[in-house]
DNA sequence: TTCTGGCACTCACATGCTCGGAGTGCCAAT
DNA sequence: ATTGGCACTCCGAGCATGTGAGTGCCAGAA
């Protein structure tokens, strides 16, 4: 691959990013510094094409970077632009006066789509290795316990049951029996221990179990992991032609298993650093035309991802450095934390 | 106001909503049994458009409704559609394996979106007139404490705040003590019994204060009332005309605060019914050029409201009849519940 | 070999035009 | 009060035209 060829891929890219329009060889050599003539620029370009980085809309027209070209635009001729001081201030004010994890998370997402002006995702740490920290039990009603599982992270997690006729005594027992039991444990081990709870108690054991399995389940759980979404109106910002796409768009993201399978595949390819999907790249159809760039975030016991997604002609340079910015510091603000 | 004029109006409306194009006299009389000739309607048409309830977008087009002939047709036309069997059975299957107050709202919105084919809103019931239930204490950390608030609805409420090393007895103590001063208590006066409390204590007033202002604070704090939102893609269905004014609502739906405001405006002037805010009626110039259909809904001691925007161009009687539905449904859900 | 200038060629797109049709307003007659 | 008739308006589809940006290719220069 000739270094001119790259040069022409990378002037190509940048510019179409920003105008949207196919690019023509006379404009290119006048806004860039190429000194070589159009025709020159022509030759490289058909070269291009035939490689696949380029296509042409229709025949007398200028390029466009094919996802290919993006692609390689991204991998190679991707000098990663620093964050201006601005951005760097606005990183660590937004994050400042965050009270809980679901602040932090808010605020992440609505700082990440701020910087990047496009649609954020951030992923809810997870809680690996956890031991339980309390069992509350709440009469909600005659016949319904919540039951209410915290664990040492500060998760909490809750379930109503279905309890008939019990008494505050009677909840006030289990409580005791189920903290005695559990706490202190990582759930699975709790889990364990809870089968054990179950089998020395003889005195009406249906009624128990009733109780017991849903702690269980709770401990068993996924711990839920929801995506928050900051930023869509951002979709907007990208002219009529992305407009009528976005009806596709809109609907991945409200589907929290997709953004959880799209974070976490593109994540788990490049663990440690940004990674980027860039269009047909995308396993979902219905995300043909948008790129990805997610990035893992926190410490290893409270670890999770973020990412924005944005249509194949986003800012690759400054969206990754933005991605990556973000993931570290609020990396670092959970450490601390 | 003319009985006919009525159901011109009514007509032009219903025609209106199906096929999106302004709609003339003659197409008018031949799809409705009005047995009066084209002309006759013309004329109709002009006096209905001189009082401001039609408006033609051209010298010689048919007629589409203002948003004066929209509230006419919704205050004194509309017949409530009632809901099909199917849609029936939607709402009592997808509310029936419900397990918590998180879970009740998630599948309520979603239910919303799909029935109205729109952007569906939910606000978490705000739980009034409760009592505390529980307040638990949990170290995160060696500068970190978790405060959790269970209320007597199953309400969870938690901040973190900063008690430089603490021991885990030290919190022991203090959720005894909290405990004993809160328990069973409305928020306001679980406020007082708090103040005292600190009165009370002398040694290490500082310290004190850091954990009981924090508590305090929680229990002023407005209780966290969020708007779930779902169905956002509906938007796109309403054709490429929509689509343009799309950025505005979806900014607006952002905007928790303004989605509170926006549900509680128009519910507070219609109590116990359906409340219909269509286009310009709306306070906010964002969402000029959509509607909103909202009812409260749930017990008296958890209220909230939800609701569905659309286009000003929405089928009413469907919309007013599914939000109607789901709110009663989902209120008796929650009371048994 | 690589680059360049020149040249013929191709489309998309904007402009200007006509024309049909849907729809209106008005009026005189019922 | 309603109706049929009629002249009028104006949108939008369809077509022809011209322009310009951009291309591919080739022969000659470096």
């Amino acid at each position: 691959m000739d270094d001119r060829k790259l040069m022409v891929l990378r002037a190509i890219v940048t510019d179409y990013v920003q105008t949207r329009e196919p690019v023509g060889s006379k404009a290119l050599v006048e806004r860039h510094q190429l000194d070589v003539s159009p025709a020159t620029i022509r030759n490289d370009m058909a070269v291009l094409e035939d490689e696949g980085y380029l296509i042409q809309p229709h025949t007398s027209a200028g390029r466009i970077p094919t996802d290919k070209g993006y692609r390689l635009f991204v991998d190679r001729l991707t000098t990663i632009k620093p964050l201006s001081g601005a951005e760097r201030r606005a990183i660590t004010t937004f994050l400042a006066g965050a009270a809980d994890i679901d602040d932090i998370v808010h605020r992440t997402v609505r700082l990440l789509a701020q910087l990047t002006q496009q649609v954020a995702l951030v992923q809810y740490p997870a809680a690996r290795s956890t031991t339980i920290r309390h069992v509350e039990l709440v009469s909600l009603h005659p016949d319904r316990v919540l039951v209410i599982l915290i664990d040492s992270t500060g998760r909490i997690d809750q379930r109503t049951l279905i309890l008939p006729v019990h008494t505050d005594a009677e909840l006030d027992g289990w409580r005791d029996r189920l903290n005695r039991a559990v706490i202190g444990l990582t759930p699975s081990m709790a889990g364990e221990s809870l089968t054990k709870l179950s089998e020395e108690l003889v005195e009406d054991p249906a009624r128990a179990s009733i109780i017991i399995d849903a702690v269980h389940a709770m401990l068993v759980a996924d711990p839920s992991s929801a995506v928050v979404v900051a930023g869509v109106p951002n979709l907007t910002r990208y002219g009529a032609a992305y407009e009528t796409a976005i009806g596709p768009v809109l609907e991945a993201l409200e589907e929290q298993v997709v953004l959880l399978r799209l974070l976490g595949d593109a994540v788990a390819e490049h663990p440690g650093d940004v990674a980027v999907r860039i269009g047909q790249e995308n396993p979902y159809v219905s995300l043909r035309g948008t790129s990805l760039v997610a990035s893992g975030y926190g410490p290893s016991e409270a670890w999770a991802t973020l990412g924005v997604v944005g249509p194949t002609y986003m800012d690759y340079p400054s969206t990754i450095a933005a991605v990556r910015a973000v993931a570290r510091y609020v990396g670092r603000f959970l450490a601390e934390g």
